[in-house]
DNA sequence: TATGATTGGTCAACATAGCTGACATAATTG
DNA sequence: CAATTATGTCAGCTATGTTGACCAATCATA
């Protein structure tokens, strides 16, 4: 946790103070641990940052054309996958308030991209599905995101999904992966 | 693009309509373009959404406990990763407006976490570099997200991490790759 | 059946972090 | 000197998150 001056993390540093004490790490020689330099976590990091706001640049774009946000597409998005899921499912799956689900999925109702249907056996429960509107809308978007992955998928080869997989399975919460495993029965894990 | 009014998408669907042109894809057996299942492609955009929170969250808690956000994190990590950068050097990087970014880095300087000099070859410049404070909080949060990578890096191997570090640079815009291509001199591209 | 828990909706108020457009100052460059 | 560049600033708007309170319908159970 001692503050490292070093400035721009450029020079490769085997030695990584406040790491390196999470694994292995030889400080000589292409060994085992040579992916665990600060510079490559730092790398990772950054991927991170430049490939989330990539990856959702074109469907934000798309959005803002119809006057929605990111947080309409993360709606239509899961109802779309799980059509007649609840209100608090959704909540589950989202994290966020009930308010704040609650702005965005009424606009989303009036306007016509969603609907609900009461539940049957439980006549509280909301459930939600996407109207034929909402279909559209969504299949245009999830399409946009499909083809960046799947230009990417196939252009680095299923050995590479793998990996890609399975590190950020890693860096999920421990929750959040235990439920991705259950939704994908040939999740690597 | 025409709507596909597929439920859960938890059922293996080979053919995926508006997807499987970017690729091969054979509809039998275990072949190369098995990972181009539509079900393989969400899964990666979920697995997206759920690691960049998870990614986020930790430094996130540690940022509100200082009445700080996380546009504050993102000046503090790219000033800390190359010091004596300019305004406008930030302004490339974080892809924000001039004023969004000014009320965060005022914020920053009033609050003792970075300060300014002005450019010895452009007076017009102001380069930017975290105070000792600001050095100690940058530390602690990169330490923070660099824990998470290291994690899933040491428990994943290397073979995974070059995987993951390949599928991710292709999920980024052209542009943003070849910045950082130049980053990092041994950039798997 | 009466009670308490659950599901969902709503209102008011607020904070953060993005945006636009206009304008100002200082320094550099041609 | 004129044009451009780097930076800052003002006013105002929007999207999306937050808290806390409260209400109604429904369900489950003692």
């Amino acid at each position: 946790m001692s503050p490292e001056n070093t400035p721009t993390g450029n020079v490769p540093r085997v030695k990584s103070a406040s790491i390196s004490g999470s694994a292995p790490q030889s400080s000589s020689g292409p060994l085992k641990g040579l992916y665990l330099r600060k510079q490559d976590l730092r790398r990772g990091i950054e991927l991170m940052f430049f490939a989330y706001r990539d990856f959702t640049g074109e469907a934000d774009q798309m959005l803002s054309n119809l006057e929605l946000g990111r947080a309409h597409h993360r709606v239509i998005y899961f109802v779309g996958r799980q059509p007649g899921m609840s209100v608090s499912d959704l909540l589950a799956i989202l994290k966020i308030t009930k308010q704040s689900l609650s702005r965005v999925l009424s606009h989303l109702i009036n306007t016509g991209y969603i609907q609900q249907t009461q539940g049957a056996r439980d006549k509280r429960q909301r459930l939600l599905s996407l109207t034929k509107k909402g279909e559209a809308l969504e299949a245009k978007l999830t399409d946009l995101q499909c083809r960046r992955f799947a230009a990417a998928y196939s252009a680095r080869g299923g050995a590479a999904v793998d990996g890609f997989v399975k590190v950020v399975s890693s860096l999920l919460d421990d929750e959040i992966r235990a439920d991705l495993r259950q939704q994908y029965p040939d999740h690597i894990d």
